[in-house]
DNA sequence: GGCTTTGCTTCCGCCCAGTGGAAGTCCGTT
DNA sequence: AACGGACTTCCACTGGGCGGAAGCAAAGCC
């Protein structure tokens, strides 16, 4: 850009990238001082461009002076094409229609799940997951589901770290969950028992549809369907085992046939 | 910004949002050029701005080189926070239940509706709406049912135009449509016999919720609720308004809590 | 096979939009 | 009334951004 930056060789666009980057799951509202301390930004850079973008409506300021993504935004990243949730989803809505419970589909970015769709009625556990959050893998269905269909060398790589902790039962020994992993494999689905959050169990199946077409050679997880239960309701779980290993086949056969249709 | 703009005044920002401006419904995917053309900037200029937007993941690049909507953007704008829809979503999810059909959730935004949230299985009618999309008001149950309680004044003028013609079916003539809107505020709700698109029929409940607290004034609509059906199974609309018009009042009521609560 | 078109990428000299420190304002708190 | 934190405005300095033009590559046409 031009004059005094303090930190030379950074194009204005990225600043105001940057801007739009300060928000996530965990800082939906933030005042300037916020931004400005979360991007590096000097004040009076920030407070300009979050006022273009305001007035873009990418942001939005609410009555308290604090700002949060603006509807515009929300359009915008509706265009993001998704083939995978767009043949996901009416499935989804099939499994609960047929259960009554909390479902969504997940995929890996990174060393986290990203929920990409979520089917949930009134009477629903109320629980972490929301469409565009992020949760580490190993403490919930999904992530593990996942996390058991990628090769070792990601596997391995993934335990060698310290883990989180979000409650006493969340399992972070590498071997013990080394072992539950293959488990997974074997059984073709992942359960949780308040490993993410108290009060809640699930189970998760991997949607196994990618990867190389190599005849003979097993299909890469593109995503994973997971299903919430109370946890009073535990006992219920193993009844639903088996819609949803019927639905995570469902939405493999249909991405498989949209992909090749492509 | 600096160098020979051809255009002086318009800012860096302005320039990269007006790139990512030129995405919408109809125009999802887009190359270099056709951005360029839509957004009056320079090729050259477009080129360096999108490589950055794609960089940081706001655009992404297929591989027939069209740019379109990045899935960070979407991430991004999932954080928009949507008050209604949160409220909403649950009753949706429950009219939907009970019915098997399409349900969808909108709020006018200017001359148009735009689709909030929409609850669909299987089964549902292939139909236009999608999360995200705007369509004008006249001919869409939703938009009937926001425009018959909006104040005068706006009827008034947005009847005061040619009026587009999706279907044969549209009704465009300024006279009618006023005799439909009174006929929508005498009975609650408003209906659609392929109006927008042949082959679907469609009725539409306001979500009466908005507006000024003072005693005894009516509410303004918020939102509308709308349920769409095959038009070979037109006769079973009636059998639909009342569970519509029970959601739209709960929709209201929670609704009116919420912002209360805030 | 060569010629045209269309779309993309790279280059570079010019120069004004963008920067951020500092001073000013506003508001709730002590 | 003085203080502190958050926001807004101002302005002199300067290097990041601009876009025309030339170069490149693939697809379509004669």
């Amino acid at each position: 850009m031009a004059g005094g930056a303090r930190d030379p060789g950074r194009s204005v666009t990225s600043r105001a990238l940057a801007i739009l980057g300060a928000f996530d799951a965990r800082h939906a509202r933030l005042t300037l001082t916020e931004i400005a301390e979360r991007t590096g930004l000097a004040l009076s850079t920030v407070h300009r461009l979050a006022g273009e973008l305001e007035e873009w409506r990418a942001l939005r300021r609410g009555a308290d002076g604090r700002f949060q993504i603006g509807r515009r935004l929300w359009e915008l990243g509706q265009l993001a094409p998704d083939p995978l949730q767009e043949v996901a989803h009416p499935w989804l809505q099939e499994l609960f229609g047929g259960t009554g419970e909390n479902v969504h589909l997940a995929v890996r970015d990174g060393l986290e799940v990203l929920y990409v769709d979520k089917v949930y009625g009134k009477r629903a556990v109320p629980i972490l997951s929301r469409t565009g959050s992020r949760l580490p893998m190993h403490p919930t269905g999904v992530g593990k589901a996942l996390l058991a269909y990628e090769p070792g060398w990601f596997v391995t790589s993934y335990l060698s770290r310290p883990l989180e902790r979000p409650t006493p039962h969340t399992i972070t020994e590498p071997g013990r969950l080394a072992r539950e992993l293959a488990q997974v494999r074997a059984q073709g689905y992942a359960t949780t028992h308040e490993e993410m959050t108290l009060g809640s169990c699930s189970a998760a199946a991997p949607v196994l549809a990618g990867g190389p077409p190599a005849d003979g050679q097993a299909y890469r997880p593109v995503a994973a369907v997971g299903i919430v239960v109370s946890s009073r309701r535990v006992r219920e779980l193993p009844r639903l085992v088996e819609p949803l290993l019927t639905v995570a086949a469902r939405i493999a056969a249909d991405y498989r046939a949209a992909v090749a249709r492509a």
